[in-house]
DNA sequence: CTCCATAGCTATAGCTTCTGGAGCTTTATA
DNA sequence: TATAAAGCTCCAGAAGCTATAGCTATGGAG
């Protein structure tokens, strides 16, 4: 038996965090002590563990209770599973494309270095005016 | 002069952000109307134009403040405005660090391509098991 | 057995950056 | 002048937590 800080410290989860993760319908409501504590088992570890993973991979909430659900049938094809990572995975791509184009642009408008006035800054000048961007953002 | 509609249709922001930069503190509250309504000058529409750039970059609400405050000084020196714009490319070049590694982890966990069963398959192991990883995350 | 520190409880509000809706008023146009 | 389009204020919600207040439970020492 866990309590909600063993939980905490062995996944790196905050306890109101787990707390929340019980109200979002990630974890069900664990058994309680007599004095109303929670009290985990080693299965709601594991799948603590699990959610922690798939935050740290960028994953949305309810991509995780779809995935829990599905990991709860050993039996059914994995389609859905993987249709869900991959377009994570593309949506993560994404994002590093548009990060790419932001830091091109930010690197031609830290080219004024500071060394100079704001009137003639390269940086507010830039953000005045789009025009003086290369691409589009 | 404009109204908020010719602002929101001048720069691509929405009316209720605009209200909301507005209650933020990024813009003065305009003039108004005899029957209420916001009435913009031209350098209110450039102000904005400034704020609508710079959140495409990413820059936070608070950094486009501390620009803009900068903005209405150009005699004095340019070092503050380099340095917030430059520390936002290192936050956006950690971002995209951070990305390729969750790339790289996603691209492995995505090798299963759904083609048998939840009970072996490898994005749920992998999930479940955060020492099928590669790098840390 | 009592005391105390630590840990846990609930409920609520706050963060960030908007976005949308309800219900009403003003403005512009025909 | 009638009416449609646009504006107003106020409030709630989205995501994913985090923090606080005010209280109770637990566990070990003396």
């Amino acid at each position: 038996m866990y309590t909600i800080g063993d939980l905490a410290r062995r996944t790196g989860v905050k306890i109101p965090t787990i707390r929340y993760y019980e109200q979002m319908g990630l974890l069900a409501a664990p058994e309680r002590s007599e004095g109303n504590q929670r009290r985990y088992e080693k299965r709601e570890l594991e799948r603590l563990a699990f959610i922690r993973h798939a935050r740290d991979l960028g994953l949305s909430i309810d991509a995780i209770r779809d995935l829990l659900a599905l990991s709860e049938h050993p039996e059914r094809p994995c389609g859905e599973a993987d249709r869900i990572a991959t377009e994570h995975l593309a949506s993560v791509r994404e994002k590093i494309a548009r990060l790419k184009k932001l830091e091109q642009e930010l690197e031609r408008i830290v080219a004024c270095h500071g060394n100079h006035t704001i009137g003639d800054c390269y940086v507010i000048r830039a953000l005045a005016d789009h025009s003086l961007c290369e691409s589009e953002h």
